[in-house]
DNA sequence: TCGTGCTCTGTGAGCGTTCACAGTAGAGAA
DNA sequence: TTCTCTACTGTGAACGCTCACAGAGCACGA
């Protein structure tokens, strides 16, 4: 067991007490630690021996002040912390990163930093050399902390498209656009004319490039745009239901309606029930996301998927490239349509 | 602004280059950076100046590796992730103690570690010294971090009691005791007789606790204990539904269950509407935990409320003393009956 | 004049690691 | 024999900071 005394005030074992205890030297204790080449099966045991019998951990702080790196990673939040709570996204995004870095054995620090003073300290943290690297999740533009950690050469991964900032930032991000156009055609070719939408939030990518890809549908199918088809939401399940009802009010004649998320989706759907609309004998519906909550709609949601286990395995991959010195570039990551019974 | 150049390849400044570029010496800028007492007005303007011209940033690991302490503190949860998003308990709780801690400046780092893998990392990061304590979420017994930990002498105190720790570990918790005694009095009052209870896990405290207030009114009041009105929930909404079904299969003629959470009051709630049964009318529903939820149903929840404000800020006071070299101890908070409809 | 106490400043040592380098021993080839 | 190569080991010097201490300068009173 440890070498802990009565009272506990002991300081903790170091290199130096487990190469005394071996009998070796602090170098191969070191080598030892780190993958033990170069080293005699008799001292890496000997060693190992030791390290058991002191109970030594090795000081981080001692390491990263010489190498310069801290081997873990942040998943940084700049977001209000409920937004976090709502969102299966983020689960699954979470989930995917935690599992991808535990490939490498590095441990991810989750930071939620809604609050700009909060922001600050955390920004402070991190630039002091805590994480390797940060994997950003931020939806919204003009948000100060990617430029604030790219200026401090953090390496740094965001996902989706930090929108409006002048700077380049490595990010991945599901195809917004080309998934909306995949959705909307599927809406077009089961015969539907007066298609309306819900965006995102314009000032997030999924909600322009959504946006985007529904019009460039309708031109291509050489339907006339229509602003009463258009309503703005903020992804969430509250703004689905009552852009449905305002969409009802300005084109009572819709027969579809793409929704930029699953979440909003499920809003739409029950103001649609409400009004007395079937679904999708009446107007027919298309989410975007395939969260877990399409699946808990009646009809189930015909939806876009995105692909959230390789969003998390490549923004890892490109993040501990970028950290390797790596000069790294974006990931457009394609989406596939999954059809239920909403559309 | 900073002094990088043009490829980004130089190393950050350090407090040789900030002494240097304000004159002084690296004792006179470190006492700046950590108060300010002893320096002189000039000293201290021409240092702040230094910074802001260097963009220099302290590096932490230097400054942890001699002071023994790291500025931060982790929020870790030894439960699957699922939990962590399902259970809107953990939201209140996280903010409360992150703005506890923001009013000491001390960043919060949240760690998920639901498997057995993950546990080892977090527990090996932890030990190795980059947070000065934890905040310790895990209703589940026999969970060996916390014993781990305290293995490793590392501050730390547990919402909620441990259960099944030979050892003592500092905990903040609810008198869950007692608040049910509170709920099921208040049945009591309202005439009920057959009062059924949904628990909680029976390997938790809310979940043996709360069923043992349940018990201690029971007989307080006289009224003979019967198991069939006694079912065992996990937490969850699901778990709620199927435990009020069986409820209602072994004992039709109840009119009145307390349950051990919100969320699975909720399930309680909708399979008693399935069956046909009114609330309060023909069965009163009592819940537990005030959670966001209790607001939304129809009727609004009868609930014991849980101060999770009082126990997050109580649970930073408590490990900010231990960190101190303060000896703790345990700390119960008191509960509060909150009346609404279903009760 | 000297001592005493205050504020302020600089310097050397050391925190616990890793890294680069020098050095040893033994095997095999010339 | 001597030289070269490989496998292994130990040592001093960092990494960037804080801490303890010594000392300077000044004011004040004995």
């Amino acid at each position: 067991m440890s070498r802990t005394g009565s009272n506990g005030r002991r300081k903790p074992p170091t290199i130096h007490d487990v190469a005394r205890e071996a009998g070796v030297s602090r170098g191969t204790v070191s080598r030892v630690l780190n993958g033990g080449h170069y080293v005699s099966p008799a001292a890496e045991e000997a060693v190992n021996a030791a390290i058991r019998k002191t109970g030594y951990v090795v000081n981080r702080h001692a390491r990263s002040l010489i190498t310069g790196r801290s081997d873990s990673v942040a998943f940084l939040l700049t977001e209000p912390q409920e937004r976090f709570f709502e969102d299966p996204n983020f689960n699954v995004l979470l989930r995917g990163c935690t599992q991808a870095l535990a490939d490498h054995d590095i441990p991810l620090l989750l930071m939620i930093a809604g609050t700009k003073d909060e922001r600050r300290r955390i920004t402070r943290y991190i630039t002091a050399g805590h994480v390797d690297g940060v994997l950003l999740v931020s939806s919204h533009s003009g948000d100060p902390v990617a430029e604030q950690l790219r200026a401090a050469r953090v390496p740094l991964v965001a996902c989706g498209k930090p929108l409006g900032q002048s700077s380049r930032v490595s990010y991945v991000a599901a195809d917004d656009r080309d998934g909306a156009r995949e959705m909307v055609r599927h809406l077009v070719r089961s015969g539907r004319r007066r298609i309306a939408t819900v965006t995102g939030p314009l000032d997030t990518p999924g909600g322009t490039e959504r946006l985007a890809g529904y019009r460039d549908v309708l031109a291509e199918a050489g339907i006339e745009a229509d602003e009463r088809l258009v309503a703005t939401g903020d992804y969430s399940r509250a703004s689905g239901e009552s852009c449905a009802a305002e969409l009802l009010r300005r084109a009572p004649d819709m027969d579809a309606v793409f929704v930029a998320s699953d979440l909003m989706a499920q809003g739409v759907l029950s103001a649609l029930r409400d009004a007395g609309r079937r679904v999708p004998d009446d107007v027919a519906v298309g989410g975007f996301d395939d969260s877990p909550a399409a699946l808990d709609t009646r009809p189930a949601l015909t939806t876009i998927r995105q692909p959230w286990d390789r969003i998390s395995s490549e923004m890892v991959r490109v993040l501990l490239a970028q950290i390797g010195g790596e000069d790294t570039s974006t990931v457009i990551l394609p989406t596939e349509l999954v059809r239920r019974g909403s559309a």
